[in-house]
DNA sequence: ACCCATCGTTCGATATAATGGACGGATGCA
DNA sequence: TGCATCCGTCCATTATATCGAACGATGGGT
């Protein structure tokens, strides 16, 4: 809550809008903008969503913890995901642990197209293509990727890859939830 | 709105939590979390901070836009963030919030030393060559890389780059704490 | 068949966020 | 010096989000 009163202050200074000059921008009544800059209260997000566009950011820039600042990350105990088949050469380089994050390297050769059955809800697949062509993605939206080219899909729901060209090279970030 | 109505839908289901418990653990009437999910009503920040943490995900997981199933990061659409003094490039390609992981490609020819200041405190950086060969490491502890290899180290002290081949191409995840 | 628990929804009562105006303090201009 | 305009904060009123209870529906267990 003081981090949104906090990016408020800040993002306003930016604008340079005054209090009330916010307010009558967003249609919030300037007391309003004033109290949530005092870290005091508990705005609708609707109240929220009007004022992050009247200063032309995003609701998720005017929420959430700046960046730069040190958080914490919050550590769930939650089971780790069985290794997938190694049918095509995938190496297991490391894991983040703190991050829920695996890091594959995956080489393969053209060959019959790989269905993946869904993983653990929430998986989030970043890949790399560092070598080679690939069509891959969630069943009916697949693309194709050539090399130094980058895809993220959600890993939750059956996916599959095709290998397109000899020595093709994955880099691929299991993202865990 | 209805994006709110939809996460918490989603993700609700996935914890396997009914509407009355998911409103027990939150403390917050089922009757609300009803009527949310429902996409009627406006919710103050604290009811859905609430939820967002008896459903064990960040606030933003719970009010973002789900990202399109699949998305493609053409390599040519990336921005190259060049580095002159060293003749290496550098291409964002994805951020994960919540394990606040950057995602890089560098791209770099021999040159001079790149001399790395130290990054925040708890930053650690994994480095996986697809391509060439480099020297880098914390201070004193360089380490010679060649295609293919990976290394993790501490961001958070000096530390140095240095290519070793034309053409060396680099998967940099960036993990800050 | 019954009973009991739990599900998700609906509705009146209540807590409270948002409003609009009043207020004191700055600042600029005639 | 007086007047005007803007600033940000502080209430009373109003709108509404939240609560708690009651509801019908559903699925076991005896």
């Amino acid at each position: 809550m003081t981090a949104i009163a906090t990016n408020l202050r800040r993002l306003r200074d930016r604008s340079g809008f005054s209090i009330g000059e916010l307010g009558r921008r967003a249609a919030v009544a300037k007391s309003t903008v004033s109290n949530l800059e005092a870290g005091t209260g508990n705005p609708s997000i609707e109240t929220l969503w009007t004022l992050a566009r009247a200063l032309g950011v995003t609701f998720a820039e005017l929420v959430e913890e700046p960046r730069a600042s040190v958080r914490v990350v919050r550590i769930d105990a939650m089971p780790l995901i069985p290794d997938d088949s190694t049918s095509c050469g995938v190496r297991l380089l490391d894991t983040i642990q703190r991050a829920r994050c695996d890091l594959y390297v995956v080489e393969s050769d053209p060959g019959p197209t790989r269905e993946a059955a869904a993983h653990t809800p929430g998986t989030i697949e970043h890949l790399i293509v560092t070598a080679g062509s690939l069509r891959c993605g969630p069943a009916g939206e697949q693309v194709v990727l050539s090399a130094g080219d980058y895809a993220v899909f959600h890993g939750d729901v059956p996916h599959s890859y095709e290998t397109l060209a000899p020595r093709t090279q994955i880099i691929l970030v299991m993202e865990h939830s």
